[in-house]
DNA sequence: CTCAAACCTGT
DNA sequence: CAGGTTTGA
């Protein structure tokens, strides 16, 4: 009577159970998108198998050189079972959360009882819609790069080894509260650290192997008055209180449509409200916006992005600082607007993404199908910039909305 | 508006 | 100290 445990899918065996979806390397790198500090739900299951959980449903994903594969897994009976009523109103909130038409069939199917998971043309249509919006590949990555490249060399030095790293466009909840776990913390503690906040308190999806899968969180299960504790003993630290707080004055002051809702505000409207919330500074809220809420000219500036901006671009206002004040993230961020355009934050996350530690070896061995392109000398890219004004006038909407819009945690948004 | 210190925990 | 935020000078 014990089922036969599942096991991840791997491509080489079993070609059945994949569908696929036609997209060139150049236009996405599933190694570099997924692993790259976006997203902290994905783990490569298998080499190039790239599992996780996304809009309320299990997935590996592989590539090959023009074709992004894809299995969903189908696992009804750990659904509607088993779960406390935090868990079970996770699954359907969530799912009610999808403004997207394309998501509107996900709640009802989740509720039939259906015996056997029978993949309908139906589901398969809604599923590749379902990556085409997650990955956003409506967006041309390919231009960008080209656009960037002819405006800053030193980005067009980058883009020759990392190709294909891309913005994803993931759910608002899972993004916000997956950020506030980032404050002064790095990133293989955040993996383990969203993937117990998944376990304890997201409903269970299906298990693969010895790992269970869980949906994120949803708002009022984060929002429950034991959940501080609850994440102080999964080793939250100060975080814990956060998490709860946010969610809590979410659901009392805005209601649970407010975050998606976020996605039709101005940026600029939009990172003030996220600022209003306990444990969200400019950094998170930049990640929110440029990570969820559709808002590409965000450009989320660390301690690391001001070492690149320093050390790539010659930057050189704020020296005097310490740590990165307000003031700075305005300037930095306006930098990189000004040199890379209205989707600045999608370039960032390309330079972001080639210093990372993990990723060094890439520059060393580029593919072996492109010839070796003539080493260019640093030294001389930076000549570049030396003069490079860093200060614009008063003409970019951003900024002046910015000034405008000083009261921070006061700031009401009437969505 | 700027600045530093404290905040949890793991390396 | 780490991919930060809050709080109080």
């Amino acid at each position: 009577m014990k089922t036969v445990m599942a096991k991840h899918a791997v491509l080489s065996s079993g070609a059945k159970m994949w569908r696929s979806l036609s997209c060139a390397k150049s236009e996405l790198r599933l190694d570099l998108t997924l692993a790259c500090g976006q997203s902290f739900r994905w783990r490569e299951t298998a080499e190039g198998h790239w599992t996780g959980v996304m809009a309320g449903r299990v997935w590996t994903l592989t590539q090959t050189d023009d074709t992004v594969w894809y299995h969903v897994y189908k696992d009804k009976g750990m659904q509607g079972e088993g779960c406390d009523s935090k868990r079970g109103a996770g699954v359907s909130l969530q799912m009610g959360n999808k403004s997207d038409k394309s998501f509107k069939g996900a709640l009802k199917k989740e509720e039939q009882e259906e015996p056997v998971a029978v993949t309908s043309v139906h589901d398969t249509e809604e599923e590749e819609d379902m990556l085409r919006d997650y990955f956003q590949l409506n967006v041309k990555l390919g231009d960008l790069y080209e656009e960037w490249g002819a405006a800053d060399p030193h980005f067009k030095c980058i883009a020759d080894v990392f190709t294909g790293v891309r913005m994803l466009r993931q759910d608002p909840t899972e993004c916000l509260f997956s950020f506030i776990c980032t404050s002064n913390n790095h990133i293989s503690r955040i993996q383990g650290m969203v993937e117990r906040l998944c376990q304890a308190l997201g409903a269970p999806l299906c298990q693969l192997d010895q790992t269970s899968y869980h949906n994120f969180p949803s708002l009022s299960a984060l929002a429950d008055s034991s959940v501080e504790a609850c994440l102080r003993d999964l080793g939250f630290g100060y975080r814990a209180r956060f998490l709860q707080q946010s969610a809590k004055q979410i659901l009392d002051t805005h209601g649970l449509q407010w975050l998606e809702g976020l996605r039709g505000v101005p940026y600029v409207q939009a990172r003030d409200a996220l600022r209003t919330l306990p444990g969200v500074g400019t950094k998170v809220a930049d990640c929110v916006c440029l990570m969820s809420l559709d808002k590409a000219e965000a450009v989320p500036i660390d301690t690391h992005v001001w070492q690149i901006a320093k050390r790539d671009y010659n930057y050189a206002s704020g020296n005097a600082q310490k740590s990165i004040t307000d003031k700075l993230h305005r300037d930095i961020g306006d930098f990189f607007r000004k040199l890379w355009g209205p989707y600045a934050g999608w370039a960032q996350s390309v330079l972001f993404c080639a210093d990372l530690k993990k990723f060094q070896k890439l520059k060393e061995m580029p593919d072996l199908k492109q010839p070796l392109k003539e080493e260019k000398g640093g030294g001389e890219m930076r000549v570049a910039y030396k003069k490079t004004k860093i200060k614009t006038e008063e003409d970019e909407t951003v900024k002046a909305m910015e000034t405008k819009s000083a009261g921070r945690k006061k700031a009401k948004v009437s969505v």
